[in-house]
DNA sequence: AGAGGTACCTGGCAGC
DNA sequence: TGCTGCCAGGTACCTC
């Protein structure tokens, strides 16, 4: 479910209900998820007060009293605010209860997602420290992208897929992005040349940009913070459309696995 | 170092 | 209808 732009959707309809906010209590009933919920983090955040909300690559960052909590939502995670209390489902795992008496409750049926503690700046944490650029900063550009290409057989949307090489690109937007650049997915990342790379790298932003202005993309059940889907899902082009007409050439995509990944494209526009 | 595969977990769906 | 197998938005970690 989520990559960037349905994290980012997310963060921002979380922020204001929990910036300057007392946590009252954190109510943990499944610690299983990708990582185990570090024992006594109910400790640590009780009676603390919230920071700022931010963001990096997938991770949701939220600075509490001393250290930081590192969200992530893994492939089904969604984070929501309740307005008074509902009684949770099998897989609405953890709920952090606010001074408003709003609360932040985490559903993941998967049980990908984590919650982590950490002390330390959030930049030096193992998950956090090897993460590429942001592709929505300047520090992503083509020069970037094409340098760190150059001898690498790696099939172009396995690379863009790489976190150390950029965070938040997932296979929906990769596929998109793609599309966008003409661009075959298969193609081997360190055969691309300079021109094509800017290309690349003003699809990959414009792609992200206009999935977190609609709200990301709901294919299941995403929903933001309060609850709603993302509208994205009506602007893809490529992903999930195997056999349909290609919307620039009316050739029929093509669905293919790459890397383990369904992945889509049109032949003909494609190369 | 880079590339490829595996693992974590549950739900939904196609096919029989 | 009910069972089985496969697939899914992520990514750390293992081996070659």
């Amino acid at each position: 479910m989520p990559e960037l732009p349905e994290v980012e959707t997310t963060r921002r309809g979380i922020e204001p209900y929990l910036v300057g906010q007392r946590i009252e209590q954190l109510v943990v009933r499944q610690r299983r998820l990708r990582w185990p919920i570090p024992r006594g983090l109910e400790q640590k955040l009780s009676a603390q007060t919230i920071g700022q909300v931010q963001r990096r690559g997938k991770y949701l960052l939220l600075s509490v009293g001393k250290g930081s909590l590192i969200i992530h939502l893994g492939m089904s995670g969604s984070l929501r605010i309740l307005r008074q209390e509902s009684a949770p489902g099998p897989h609405d795992h953890v709920d952090l209860l606010l001074g408003s008496g709003y609360r932040l409750r985490f559903t993941d049926p998967r049980r990908f997602g984590a919650w982590l503690w950490t002390t330390r700046p959030t930049g030096q944490h193992a998950l956090l420290k090897a993460l590429g650029p942001e592709p929505l900063s300047d520090d992503f550009s083509a020069g970037y992208l094409h340098q760190c290409a150059i001898g690498r057989k790696l099939a172009v949307k396995n690379f863009i897929m790489q976190s150390g090489i950029v965070v938040g690109v997932g296979n929906i937007y990769a596929n998109e992005a793609l599309f966008r650049a003409a661009i075959h997915p298969a193609r081997a990342s360190g055969r691309i040349g300079p021109q094509r790379y800017i290309t690349l790298v003003t699809a990959i932003k414009s792609v992200l940009t206009e999935a977190i202005a609609q709200g990301g993309t709901t294919l299941r059940d995403f929903v933001d913070g309060e609850g709603k889907p993302g509208y994205f899902q009506q602007s893809l082009q490529v992903y999930g459309r195997g056999g349909a007409a290609c919307p620039r050439c009316t050739n029929p995509i093509r669905e293919q696995r790459i890397g383990q990944r369904s992945s889509f494209y049109c032949p003909r526009c494609q190369h």
